[in-house]
DNA sequence: CTTAGAAGCTAGTCAGCATAGCCAGCCCCT
DNA sequence: AGGGGCTGGCTATGCTGACTAGCTTCTAAG
């Protein structure tokens, strides 16, 4: 019975190749069993189940996301920053697809995302730092902000812009659309 | 034995009151079999299997909200219609947040539903008629609407929202945003 | 009244989650 | 170096749910 070496972490990897492989309704223990080269009780010895192995590939992709925003944000301001955070949440999402879907909507609802979501929400807060919004303001903008990134990005992830026109362009009107309603200086 | 007198209609009905009280990851054979008070095979007289009825479920669900759309924006004009269409969507998904996750991101896509789609994306082109937008401009302007709606309307029945602020307050800004990126004539 | 088809049923298979309980490899401690 | 305990594997088992096969009974048309 040689040792296979597992760990919580590799068993989320496995997971997430899972997921982008074979979309996100095919995440079952076995699936990920059979790709780590263990038999599906063994997994219980790292995550609790399936539901616990969700909410943690859900906090590792979240936490994906917010390092690629933070690194794509930083040395950036104003209408620039602004851009390009919204544009680093797409291509992310187009990158990765499936492992979008498995992103939950309310990472602030789960005890365990907290941490997570709260961080990737004070990204957008700090983005919109230099518009001098009011905190209400700001809460405003930043849902407004999401609102258009996640609506974009899952009908993207999803297929759900059935024609052909060019999507980068759609995705920058919004993108203008969004700027243009952040406060002026 | 009885006959109970189902039919592949009642059964969707059936299936969507299980949504509504259970959640869309409650919709089992078993769940709507035991609503309509027939064993589990027995739905397989109406309905070829879970992904059929998953598809129909869809189609009523884009067709209700559809309907909804029409009735509302019906008799009305530029902005007005715009803010009306995008508020019926937001006000359909706050009153059925578990219907709504059941409605496919992609209904052009499956044969099945292009029908029900079509006619949904009619109603965005019809109500966007007055700005005068080229057939490119129209998709785009669409899209953008179709991505503002979807992403706060999904966020918001998600509970994804975590903070107190004014849901609402919010959502009229979306709409302020859109509009205004409108052209006018 | 007969008969065919539709609508229900029971029984059974298979996948997948989960739990219980056993066994072997590995590390640490003396 | 030897031994013990923890840990990470395993098999076996049970449960739920989708789906199939094949039977029975109700009903409606002729």
């Amino acid at each position: 019975m040689p040792r296979v070496g597992l760990s919580a972490a590799a068993v989320v990897s496995a997971a997430i190749e899972v997921i982008d492989e074979q979309g996100v309704d095919a995440l079952t223990l076995a699936a990920v069993a059979a790709r780590t080269g263990v038999a599906p009780p063994s997994l219980y010895k790292h995550v609790a189940g399936l539901a616990e192995l969700r909410t943690l590939v859900g906090i590792r992709v979240i936490t994906e996301m917010t390092d690629r925003s933070v690194a794509a944000v930083l040395g950036r301001g104003g209408d620039e920053a602004v851009a390009v955070l919204l544009r680093t949440y797409r291509d992310y999402v187009r990158e990765h697809p499936a492992r979008y879907a498995a992103m939950p909507p309310d990472p602030l609802h789960e005890p365990a995302m907290i941490e997570a979501g709260t961080r990737m929400l004070q990204v957008f807060l700090a983005t919109l730092r230099e518009y001098g919004l009011t905190d209400s303001a700001a809460i405003h903008a930043t849902r407004c902000g999401r609102a258009i990134a996640h609506g974009f990005a899952s009908l993207e992830a999803a297929g759900g812009f059935g024609l052909s026109e060019d999507l980068d362009e759609t995705y920058e009107r919004l993108i203008a659309m969004y700027v243009a309603s952040l406060p002026r200086r």
